[in-house]
DNA sequence: AAAGTCTGTTAACCTTTGCTTAACGTTCAA
DNA sequence: TTGAACGTTAAGCAAAGGTTAACAGACTTT
């Protein structure tokens, strides 16, 4: 499945942001539908089968908690990744969240940079067997909640796009990932960057987790295997 | 399939928007055909039969829901991918959209890279399915995710031409390729190479695989027999 | 605010690999 | 038998990737 499949459904009662989040997704290739209140979500939800939802916390009418809870009443959503969205400070309602089933949360102000590849991530999930935050490929063990991983007992932090190269390449060992397959899900789908930085990136990559990890197919693009 | 082969209907009343949707279009090297009402889009999708039809939801006579619903009552249109083209803030008229069966939606005003990376994305879907998965022949088993093959367990792997090569003949067993049709699907059809060069490869399949799959038929082509 | 650190990207250069070809040898069908 | 078609080999070349250092921008720290 590529990036450019995915399908996410946002729902904010603010249009600004609504518009700010659907620039910034629609930008790296995603499928964006929107709705302005719980009720447009479902009715919504339904026909598009979105494979992420994002709730605004504050709506009018019927608030994200409830939608949510009433989306995963419906079993075609009890798959769905929902993640609120809710402003700083909140921790009350993160709470109430997680009980009514949500995956994630994030918070405003909403950053680009970091809500894309959140969202990378969570998407990440559909595609891999992946189930919590972490997944162990030989004596490589991947942590995806605190951005790093496990060697051997050892802990090596990784900056974010070597991160997500390497976990993009080890949520399927073996596999082998077109370098434009690449660029568009680590990079973003109009990002342009130049023919050598992912070179650049699998070098780091092979210098702080050694250099067998990864193989390359020369005209196509690399695979992780143990 | 190449870019430059897939077919493009667009449908829309307003000249303008198909003027330069169809500009951007066919700056991508997109086949671009235009209709600008409903009947005369069922009538043009009939003779040229498209890949992917772009309706645009308000037009006179027929409207882009009516028309949708027509063209997926025709049996070869079952299968087209059909978009709508709405502006911002109908999410009503979405919802009723995705009711008749389309399979996408994009919203005005028109962003060129935007669209043109949207409607890359949508025809995706229609390749995706070519080139995936695994082929076993005999005890010769092509894996085309992890590209490599394994004979008798034992993995081997092989230059890009080559697995190509090999993919090709292996994807119809005993079936006779002729010279230039291998030359066109391997190469491309633009690319002049020696005579030669096609023995060569075969020749090192033969090497790492072994002589006898590979049959020669003289003055005709390549077949591979198990 | 300034200095310093960390990332991501690029440019320039180097190394490796796979593709192609040329030249010659072999086969096979008419 | 003979010549067109294919087989074989090694060598040259070009394309793809590897490597390094340097730089710009973001983020931290002081």
């Amino acid at each position: 499945m590529d990036v450019n499949d995915f399908k996410i459904l946002l729902v904010d009662d603010e249009t600004d942001v609504l518009d700010f989040m659907k620039y910034n997704l629609e930008k790296e290739g995603f499928w964006v539908y929107t709705a302005q209140n719980g009720v447009e979500a479902i009715q919504m939800a339904k026909k598009m089968n979105p494979h992420l939802i994002i709730l605004d916390l504050m709506m009018p009418k019927m608030d994200g908690i409830e939608t949510c809870r009433e989306l995963r009443n419906i079993p075609e959503f009890k798959n769905t990744i929902i993640t609120f969205l809710t402003a700083r400070d909140e921790d009350y309602s993160q709470i109430a969240g997680f009980e009514v089933g949500a995956d994630d949360y994030i918070t405003k102000p909403i950053k680009p940079r970091v809500f894309i590849s959140r969202i990378r991530a969570l998407l990440r999930r559909l595609e891999t067997n992946e189930t919590a935050g972490k997944i162990t490929v030989g004596d490589i063990e991947v942590d995806r909640e605190r951005y790093l991983i496990i060697k051997a007992g050892k802990e090596i932090s990784l900056p974010r796009k070597e991160f997500e190269l390497l976990n993009l390449l080890i949520s399927k060992p073996g596999r082998v990932f077109k370098r434009e397959e690449i660029l568009s899900k680590v990079w973003g789908n109009d990002t342009i960057v130049g023919d050598r930085t992912i070179d650049v990136h699998i070098r780091k990559l092979r210098e702080k987790i050694g250099d067998d990890y990864f193989k390359t197919i020369k005209g196509i693009g690399y695979k992780f295997d143990a």
